[in-house]
DNA sequence: CGCTCACTAGAGCGATCGCTCCAGAAGTTC
DNA sequence: GAACTTCTGGAGCGATCGCTCTAGTGAGCG
């Protein structure tokens, strides 16, 4: 016998993939079995919170994989405007595709606040991490101390936004557009005061 | 008996709020009739192709809602910047309340691409109604006719962004950080060319 | 009154849900 | 090879899913 891992990080993938194309109560057991070639008896030993431990496991390791995608793509570039711009590139997917794969965790997000308490922390420790990404690097580029967290939180939402729009349309054209705007976002600090 | 029209807009607007609140999928038949008051029978007579023509009719509603909204916000204001921050405080809900209650689209539409084609393109032609109303004001105010979608499209990615991290974080606080990235945003046109 | 018909209430359908449980296979340790 | 742990396959559970069907209710109208 293959000796654990595989099984896991195959019901893992198998969930985050899921959670990113159609989010969580979509996603039913059988169709995650089935998918990953694992038996059930495999997945409540592995899991013995059910779905919802999978699920959590899924987005932290998606959150993770992104992490990595966004660090990568900051530390690569002079300055945040052009790291930014880098990692929506690397979101479009596949060069010549034409749909992106979308946020791996803003379906599920966005049906847990009533749904499951657990996924919504979850979901917001994700999010939590990538907007401070970004505002480390707004800060280490010099940007104004006071408007650090805010614009980083613009920018993610910007990113965010243009995932949604891109998915739900089809066209990858709004990712694009949103690199246009990041430019002109993160290219000089705000010039208004607090409102 | 009451003729008609109570029942079927109960119906549409206890799935407006639920589709708002937690998506399609995680929408049952039970909760819907349980919260709206209505019997199973009646579903069926005033919604023969059941939960996904009703689930429609909610997005379509909403969406009608939103549009007057945005149109007002956008109609009382000066530019297009200060009119979609008009709309934007709009969207925080209730004055004082700590939480939000985010858009009425976009959780049934990032579920939908698999689940459902037809919530999909509803889905997609409530964003597109939107985005067109931000760009006919852009183009009013004598924005560049070249980068009028692009900016549209980038201000409503903001918008849905700030509303998904605001309704998943519980901290309305991203709303008042996009209000300020349209400013910026909407304040010149885009330095830039097409890329 | 008696007919029509839009509408409602609710029993009941097969299918599927997430999950429990257990027998047995595979690997490790004496 | 016996004893033990780890892991897997799959039958089966009650609950719930979306939906169909039918009897019944009450307003409109001759």
């Amino acid at each position: 016998m293959v000796r654990d891992r595989d099984t896991r990080a195959d019901l893992v993938q198998t969930m985050a993939r899921l959670l990113r194309d159609q989010g969580y109560t979509a996603t039913g057991r059988a169709q995650l079995l089935a998918e990953s070639g694992v038996s059930n008896g495999s997945l409540y030993h592995h899991f013995p919170g059910g779905m919802e431990q999978l699920a959590e496991a899924a987005l932290e390791a998606s959150a993770q994989a992104v992490a990595d995608a966004l660090r990568e793509a900051l530390d690569g570039a002079p300055n945040a405007a052009l790291g930014v711009a880098r990692f929506i590139d690397v979101a479009k997917g596949p060069v010549g595709g034409e749909t992106c794969p979308g946020c791996p965790i803003a379906p599920t997000a966005l049906e847990s606040p009533i749904i499951s308490p657990r996924l919504r922390t979850a979901a917001a420790r994700c999010f939590d991490q990538w907007e401070a990404l970004i505002a480390a690097r707004l800060q280490a580029d010099g940007w104004p101390e006071g408007s650090v967290a805010e614009t980083a939180s613009a920018a993610l939402a910007l990113i965010e936004g243009a995932l949604l729009l891109a998915r739900v349309s089809g066209k990858v054209d709004h990712l694009d557009n949103a690199k246009l705007a990041t430019a002109s976002l993160l290219a000089a600090p705000a010039v208004g005061g607090t409102n």
